[in-house]
DNA sequence: GAGCATCTGATTTTT
DNA sequence: TCAGATGCTC
């Protein structure tokens, strides 16, 4: 929204607010950015010191750019005010109260791979199944409890069954593995802020009487850690302002609490409510389709959007015969905007999972069409950063020991695992860095052969750099890179990789001199900053290009034109959700966040037959392109082969026999679904291509099939025999009712996917018994 | 201890 | 598909 318009009374209101608590119910692009950092500039002009304000934003872009706003308006002050994440800010609070808190002042901050390192030792220890406890499942059980503020002996206490108890063990012993090497996961960030409002309220009310206002950006994604922290900071004057979206809340997944919104009036007295509700950002038709999508949930305020813009193009759905055609669809769609002599940078292709990505940049590389994928893996996950980082992360923190175990022997050093045994044995008996275990190893003689020239190696290098850990990030980094050998070392153990590693060093070479310029060059601050940023912060080249992302990294940004791909069941929603109303709804959102990022166009894929790591799936349509009004869709339906699509109105399939409050199929799973016995299914037997038009119509012809248990993928081009087994529900001994999702081979050894509630599982079809077979009735 | 071959499991999203 | 883990051999 331009910054001259004048502000609309409703956003005059909430940036006048006097004092007090305020919720601000903000829709999509109804200029909450706005009335954010003018909220701020207000307060400035009442006289409110900049480094009296705080606000907390969802990423550390809309940080950024907050920052950049509040400085157009206000100028240097800006500077001063407290801007970031919420981890960002937990940071800052947390060096400072590091003593305090009873925390080493240069702390590490873990990522999930050092996490799961830790926890793939616990487990190891603990001797658990490895089967049932997989680190990624404890990992977000641990999860799950910090951002609920649960610590391992409420965990324990708690523990219902014996593998909640065994998780609790785990966490405990995790959370005193993390202590011992001086490092905090993300969630610790939170938790320990929380800890120091709780357990010392001197230093607590030092921080929430330096803030005479807190501002908090997506209210609705924050988790019940951060609530308490927001709480203990409003604590002393109640001047919080929040904004939020209940019906942009997506990151359920990640201990968000709808809740925390939807509670808000109650959880702070006399809070004044205000909306947003004037869309300034889509067109009507896009408005509409968006509003009718999400009044299909439940759990929300309830508002709806509106705005002057005119009705603008029809939304266009486009469904392709598999992923490869999808891509190409897209393609197709951004060659003729870019004929147009629109930009490419103006439009964003959506999908739900990364993985989906691929398809899309093969497609897009081989037509010459710049593309930038935002997210995905992250330039500080790669094995050359993080090694090098954890040389970094050493001298800041010598109790580091995944950092310590991670370089060690890297470059080759000879130091393995019968010399890790001794490193261990010296660290549980209580010495807190391995680099010094490892010193007084050598020292006593207790090193052979190649090992003791390695170890006097490092010892050697670390001295060093030690000694020189004052120097500016960029030449300590340089340092490093000279007396490690780390380059030769990549050279000689990456193949055909070398370049490309070689230049991602080079690159964090350059961050380090552009973090040393802009912010002193302090060690510490850098190694937070590379914790903390990911993928999506980093600077971007300013070529015209299309940016490839997921959803949730789409959030609070804003395109002309929008493609959303991969609109099928079991992908969006996805597949994980389609048991759990509430779930299904947060995939809701998620679509409803997709479409409201488009100003003026919006494109709609899917593919009837998706390739995935374990096989190709036939697929069935999102019930959320249902779910828009027909009137507001053109359904092209493309000719496979002959490359022109053909576009027909909505009317003649599909939409119609569903009333948009029907929401029974929220809960009993998709309300259409391939039966195996229909017409249909023969059409997949015999090739896709030419027989493209009919799956095209059976995805909508079998409407009012049967209804049964709920999965997203239903069909599979699989020999008779296990097509049949496809959809049947089947009990196993150990897992209990399950559905098939896919077959393999004939007779008792065929092989079977089945959905069971717990997870899904490969076993042989002898080891189930059958359920009903619903394809029969 | 190093290097190679084979196997296995991936939650879907991210600070 | 692919990366990381595991296991085997030198």
């Amino acid at each position: 929204m331009p910054e001259q318009t004048p502000l609309n009374p409703a956003q005059l209101e909430a940036v006048e607010h006097p004092s007090g608590p305020a919720l601000v119910i903000a829709g999509a692009g109804s200029g909450k950015t706005r009335v954010l950092t003018a909220r701020v500039a207000k307060l400035l002009e009442r006289g409110v010191r900049p480094w009296q304000i705080l606000a907390f934003t969802f990423t550390n872009r809309a940080a950024r750019e907050m920052r950049e706003r509040i400085q157009r308006n206000v100028g240097d002050a800006a500077r001063e005010v407290w801007i970031g994440t919420f981890h960002a800010t937990a940071v800052k609070l947390l060096r400072r109260e590091a003593a305090t808190l009873g925390l080493p002042p240069g702390f590490t901050i873990y990522d999930r791979e050092d996490q799961e390192k830790i926890v793939r030792e616990v487990i190891k220890d603990l001797a658990l199944p490895e089967g049932a406890y997989k680190t990624g499942i404890v990992l977000s059980k641990v999860s799950d409890a910090k951002n609920a503020l649960v610590t391992p002996a409420e965990a324990d206490r708690v523990a219902m069954t014996p593998f909640d108890k065994n998780v609790a063990e785990v966490f405990r012993r995790y959370q005193s593995a993390l202590r011992r090497a001086g490092a905090l996961d993300f969630d610790d960030l939170i938790a320990e802020s929380v800890r120091m409002f709780l357990e010392f309220p001197d230093a607590g009310d030092r921080w929430s009487q330096r803030f005479e206002h807190v501002l908090v950006d997506e209210y609705q994604d924050t988790n019940h850690a951060q609530f308490r922290l927001v709480q203990a900071l409003a604590a002393a004057h109640g001047n919080l302002f929040v904004v939020g979206d209940d019906d942009q809340s997506i990151y359920g997944w990640r201990g968000a609490d709808l809740a925390n919104i939807l509670d808000f009036e109650r959880a702070f007295s006399g809070a004044v409510t205000i909306r947003l509700e004037q869309n300034y950002r889509s067109t009507g038709n896009i408005l509409a389709a968006a509003n009718a999508v999400i009044s299909n949930n439940a759990a929300r305020k309830g508002k709806t959007l509106w705005c002057e813009r005119e009705a603008g193009a029809l939304l266009t759905f486009s469904l392709a015969p598999d992923e490869g055609e999808e891509a190409k669809r897209v393609r197709r769609h951004l060659e003729s905007r870019r004929s147009q002599g629109r930009p490419l940078m103006d439009c964003a292709v959506l999908y739900r999972t990364n993985a989906q990505s691929r398809a899309l940049e093969t497609e897009l590389r081989h037509s010459g069409i710049p593309y930038e994928i935002v997210g995905g893996l992250s330039f500080y996950q790669r094995r050359e950063v993080k090694d090098l980082l954890a040389h970094l992360r050493l001298i800041v923190n010598p109790q580091d020991t995944v950092s310590f175990f991670r370089i060690w022997n890297t470059p080759r050093r000879g130091l393995g695992p019968a010399v890790e045994a001794q490193v261990q044995a010296r660290l549980a008996a209580g010495v807190a860095a391995p680099l010094d275990a490892l010193r007084s190893i050598a020292r006593e003689g207790l090193l052979k052969g190649a090992a003791r020239a390695g170890a006097e190696q490092l010892l050697v290098l670390f001295d060093e750099l030690h000694a020189h850990r004052e120097e500016r990030v960029d030449l300590l980094f340089a340092r490093l890179l000279e007396k490690s050998g780390y380059l030769t070392h990549l050279e000689a153990s990456s193949e055909s990789d070398f370049e490309d590693r070689r230049a991602n060093v080079e690159e964090l070479g350059v961050s380090a001199a552009t973090f040393a310029q802009q912010n002193g060059g302090g060690l510490l601050e850098y190694l937070s900053e590379c914790s903390l940023l990911t993928d999506a912060d980093r600077p971007k080249e300013d070529t015209d290009r299309v940016l490839l992302l997921t959803v949730h990294n789409a959030k609070g940004l804003e395109f002309g034109s929008v493609v959303i791909a991969g609109l099928e069941e079991g992908l969006m929603p996805h597949a994980s959700a389609l048991e759990d109303a509430s779930e299904l709804e947060e995939e809701r959102r998620l679509f409803y966040v997709a479409i409201t990022r488009a100003r003026d166009e919006v494109l709609l894929t899917a593919a009837s037959f998706r390739r995935r790591f374990d096989g190709a799936w036939g697929t069935q349509v999102s019930r959320f392109v249902d779910e828009i009004p027909p009137e507001l869709v053109l359904r092209e339906e493309p000719r496979y082969g002959t490359g022109t699509p053909i576009a027909r109105p909505a009317g003649r399939f599909g939409g119609q026999g569903r009333s948009s409050d029907d929401t029974s199929h929220a809960r009993s799973g998709p309300a259409r679904r391939l039966s195996p016995t229909s017409r249909s299914t023969k059409q997949w037997d015999e090739g896709r291509g030419q027989q493209y038009d009919e799956i095209n119509d059976l995805s909508f012809d079998l409407e009012d099939a049967a209804g049964g248990p709920s999965h997203g993928v239903t069909a599979a081009s699989r020999s008779a025999a296990s097509r049949k087994a496809i959809g049947q529900r089947v009990h196993h001994e150990k897992f209990g009712m399950g559905t098939v999702m896919e077959a393999e081979g004939e007779g008792p050894d065929m092989k079977l996917t089945v959905r069971f509630t717990s997870a899904i599982k490969k076993v042989l079809a002898r080891f189930v018994t059958g359920g009903s077979d619903e394809h029969q009735s």
